[in-house]
DNA sequence: TAATTTGAGGACCGATCGGTCTATATATCA
DNA sequence: TGATATATAGACCGATCGGTCCTCAAATTA
């Protein structure tokens, strides 16, 4: 048995900043203007950190945007992760899942949009790291759906003839488009009435 | 009463390339790209002009993407107003226009993607001028799907409790989030199954 | 203390950005 | 012919881009 390779200790001075907290700050810069228009100096003043340090940490902007794009999608779906537990009923679930999505793409919040979608139609054709993530993140997305909406169909809570997995895909495109029509800030209570009369298509 | 204003013929040498056909090879510039993303030397290269040309007739980089999106909604408007014309059945107008939606979505077609949704995720929020051409459009494709449906409604072809403008709120969010998901190039068999099954649900 | 590493701040780099302008040729009208 | 307007080509502009480097102070280990 070798010696447990024991982290060294870094021998300088440490590390004074938290990266998550930067890659943290670092995404949302990048969720209000997308990647393009993000330039160096939004991004120093959005982490506060020098040229330098952001550097030494990140290697260069198109690496701290995937950080900051991994750290967006797995909030997301931890997110679902809990609105759509195997431990709720899988309808309410489903309601409280389109209800955030709701709540997140109207007024205000609509306006500032999806640093997901953004992403996809900006870079996703040009940049490969980038569409593995995306693409990655529609199947998360439509797997947890689908799971609910099998959940729901053994509960007998689904209408006849809805198919589980082509609901689940349905779904995920309302979803999404509600991200892309939310830029137009709607009210909120016409897009909670819309997902309502989208769900009622699927339950009995 | 005033003589006859008659458009006053230009004293010089006549413009001797097509603007609108430049216009259109701007928007596939900007339509492959992203606005950010295109710069001078594309523009100059797909339109096949010179700088001085090409500022003495748009101005500049902004008011030509603007004559650009202003082509590319004209063309997705006119293209409704055919699928979805109250001369056809408005079912199978539903099932063309649900049909193209899923052509442009899929394969390599979808992944080129929408200048329009692009356009929305990338300016929208920060342009008022691009705000108001996005919110126009998504008005014109709800209006048109709207009065499909309701044609279909007074003709007994819809089911039960379903509400025109409602169902037409979904359909578009549906089809744009079908422009999002396109990005990762599903399969047309797979798109066009999840389309059928959506409007299925609102179809008696 | 000495060595090491990070910190902030900013000078500096070549490249590119959007945009203007000049020179010269060409095509029209009066 | 002369005036006018467009054409191309490219020089040129200041600003900004992403990225590297340097200086000096501070914080840690050896």
């Amino acid at each position: 048995m070798s010696r447990q390779p024991l982290a060294q200790l870094p021998r300088g001075r440490p590390r004074s900043f938290d990266v998550d907290a930067a890659v943290e700050h670092a995404m949302n810069a990048f969720w209000s203007r997308g990647y393009h228009a993000t330039a160096l100096p939004d991004l120093l003043r959005a982490t506060k950190l020098s040229r330098g340090s952001l550097y030494a940490a990140f290697g260069d902007k198109h690496s701290l945007f995937l950080r900051a794009l991994d750290r967006y999608i797995a909030d997301a779906v931890a997110r679902m992760d809990v609105e759509l537990s195997p431990r709720k009923g899988p309808i309410d679930g489903l309601r409280t899942f389109l209800a955030g999505y709701v709540e997140r793409t109207s007024g205000a919040n609509g306006r500032r949009g999806c640093l997901l979608v953004a992403t996809a139609m900006e870079l996703a054709g040009q940049d490969s790291e980038v569409n593995r993530r995306v693409a990655g993140f529609f199947r998360a997305m439509e797997a947890r759906v689908a799971s609910a909406l099998s959940r729901a169909k053994t509960a007998g809570q689904l209408a006849e003839d809805v198919d589980p997995s082509s609901a689940a895909k349905i779904l995920v495109c309302f979803v999404e488009g509600l991200r892309v029509v939310g830029k137009t800030a709607p009210a909120r209570t016409t897009s909670q009435a819309i997902a309502d009369a989208l769900l009622d298509r699927f339950i009995r």
